[in-house]
DNA sequence: CGTGTTTGACCGGCGC
DNA sequence: GCGCCGGTCAAACACG
């Protein structure tokens, strides 16, 4: 650059001696090639005195250029700056704002409907500014109202919640974890005055963070040792007695590399082969940060090998990238809206459920589809509350009813789709089937994730609200609820966003996904990378993706069991 | 040498 | 109580 330049400026010199001069050095580099060009013009042969003349004109207003240049720079700058001030200052009240932000226990029932029944999706200033509407806890909501729950279920709360607490008292914990929404009601009274310990980073650590504290910090069943250690001293949080395992939100996207992008550090510690399906099961856990009890498990489908069936468990204990949040808030409120209906769904309806699975259909490609099947399972190994969001075709009828479900007993299936139609947000239809038209790669990846922020934000006030169970009328059933949350848009898209996110950056790094050379320590404190993340963790806000949801086309059976019957 | 993966063994839950 | 199964552990291994 400077050898080619060179001879420029020797003309610049020759013709015009007073330009380099006048001219500061700072602003040659921004602007000397503009001058430069322009005495390069003006330095053509013609008659000397005119010549001369004109170049001195072409100069002053070459200079003026410069100053106007000049000016525009600062002004730039100071715009720039004022921004960055201005992000830095949302950021701070950004986390200000879930961190002193009371767990949605905290309001009476009555106040979550009434806020239920006339949800209105905020704007995203909105949903910046107002406390409320940046609250993540919304999922644990669902506990508050969680009663009914199964003897089973209860010991198995009561027996793990080793792992506890440690990083949740850290004040570090992200937590939108939908595991707990089993909790006694006296465990959600404590739940309801406690305050949530002080989360930072992304939209789903608050509400895990504060499930991980109101349901004993256990998101994940220990591991063994762990349990072991930890049993004795946390017995208090072993305590709550109803808790449901740990609901889990399953993936499943067409996706040739070995596992999806979710923006995640994971370490594979196992793998194994599931009954039911030739594919090897993978095992994953979350080395982000130390004791994270978030673990992933990959497998593909048997029936497709094409499609990757990723299921999430747990909640993450420190802050996310974007990228991560984006994944892990999609996972929180598939899973916050799983709990709503589990814990609703036997209580209100009377129906004893001993787990729920639902699955969230998601045709990316076709006409937009989006419907969410709750599906009250009987209590096998796999009791664990699935929701799976399908990002595959599967949605289409004729593949969408399979022959005959896979669960082991014909599950009792709540379809609420059909209220979900796309008058509840007409003006998304256009644009969401344009969008989804297309494979899972066109969407961006990272504005998916920013949007996703406040979407999710909307989405859990709005959660919150659904998920409470209604005090006395039994007449809402899981239905409703479901209904309810699902039709939101704000859920909608922010689960499209983060999906679509997902399966967009799923093919840019396999490899830094699935397990990357981060830490280092082996498997130990990878708190270094925390500030980082947290930095990542806070998402900008943007206008919500748009999304049609429509209603399914069938009820009966699940075509989506690959991943349950695996579990 | 540090890190992540592989893989057989182990454990606990569950059904019979 | 036994066996099956899912999930996890941890030593051995591979890789850069």
């Amino acid at each position: 650059m400077e050898k080619r330049t060179s001879p420029v400026k020797e003309e610049e010199r020759h013709v015009v001696p007073a330009a380099a001069g006048d001219i500061e050095g700072g602003e040659i580099g921004k602007f000397g090639h503009k001058l430069r060009v322009a005495n390069r013009d003006f330095a053509k042969p013609t008659s000397p005195a005119d010549d001369q003349i004109q170049q001195e004109d072409e100069l002053k207003s070459t200079r003026a250029e410069v100053g106007e240049a000049r000016e525009e720079n600062e002004r730039l700058k100071k715009v720039l700056t004022r921004i960055v001030k201005d992000y830095q200052a949302l950021q701070m009240h950004f986390f200000d704002i879930v961190q002193q932000q009371p767990p949605p226990a905290n309001k009476t029932p009555s106040e979550l409907r009434a806020v239920d029944d006339n949800v209105t999706i905020p704007d995203v200033d909105d949903v910046e500014l107002e406390p409320e509407l940046v609250s993540l806890r919304l999922g644990t909501s669902a506990m508050s109202g969680g009663g009914g729950v199964h003897e089973k279920e209860e010991k198995r709360a009561g027996k793990g919640d080793p792992r506890v607490g440690d990083d949740d008292h850290e004040g570090l914990t992200l937590g939108l974890d939908v595991s707990k929404f089993g909790s006694s009601a006296s465990h959600a009274a404590a739940a309801a005055t406690e305050p949530p310990p002080p989360s930072f980073s992304s939209d789903n650590s608050s509400e895990e963070a504060k499930e991980q504290e109101a349901a004993g910090d256990q998101p994940w069943p220990p591991g063994k040792a762990a349990a072991k250690n930890l049993r004795s001293e946390d017995q208090e949080e072993v305590t709550p007695p109803a808790q449901v395992k740990r609901a889990r939100v399953s993936v499943r996207a067409r996706c040739d590399t070995p596992t999806m992008n979710d923006g995640c550090q994971w370490r594979k510690y196992g793998q194994k082969v599931s009954k039911g399906n030739p594919c090897p099961r993978a095992y994953y856990r979350c080395t982000v940060a130390p004791l994270c009890p978030v673990r992933k498990q990959v497998q593909r489908c048997a029936e497709d090998m094409s499609i990757l069936i990723t299921t999430y468990e747990g909640t993450h204990n420190h802050p996310l990238p974007i990228a991560a949040t984006a994944m892990a808030s999609t996972t929180s409120a598939a899973a916050c809206m799983l709990t709503s209906g589990s814990t609703s769904a036997p209580r209100l309806s009377g129906i004893s459920a001993p787990s729920s699975s639902t699955t969230a259909y998601i045709n990316p490609h076709g006409p937009s589809h989006f419907y969410l099947q709750n599906q009250l399972i009987t209590p096998s190994s796999n009791s664990h509350p699935t929701i799976t969001l399908d990002l595959t075709n599967k949605y289409n009828s004729s593949n969408f009813a399979p022959s005959a479900p896979r669960y082991p007993t014909a599950p009792t299936t709540f379809n609420f789709s059909s209220s979900i139609e796309s008058n509840s947000m007409p003006s998304w239809t256009s644009a969401c089937s344009s969008a989804s038209s297309q494979p899972p790669q066109p969407y961006n990846n990272k504005s998916t994730a920013h949007m996703y922020s406040s979407l999710n934000q909307a989405y859990w006030q709005r959660a919150a609200t659904s998920a409470l169970p209604p005090p006395a009328p039994n007449n809402m059933s899981t239905d409703t609820i479901a209904r309810a949350i699902t039709s939101d848009p704000s859920f909608q898209s922010a689960l499209a966003a983060a999906i679509t996110s997902y399966v967009g950056a799923r093919s840019n790094d396999a490899n830094a996904n699935g397990a990357s050379n981060y830490g280092s320590s082996r498997y130990l404190d990878r708190s270094a990378s925390l500030g980082s993340a947290r930095q990542g963790g806070l998402m900008l806000l943007q206008p919500p993706m748009p999304v049609v949801v429509s209603g399914p086309k069938s009820a009966s059976g699940s075509p989506e069991d690959d991943m349950e019957q695996a579990d």
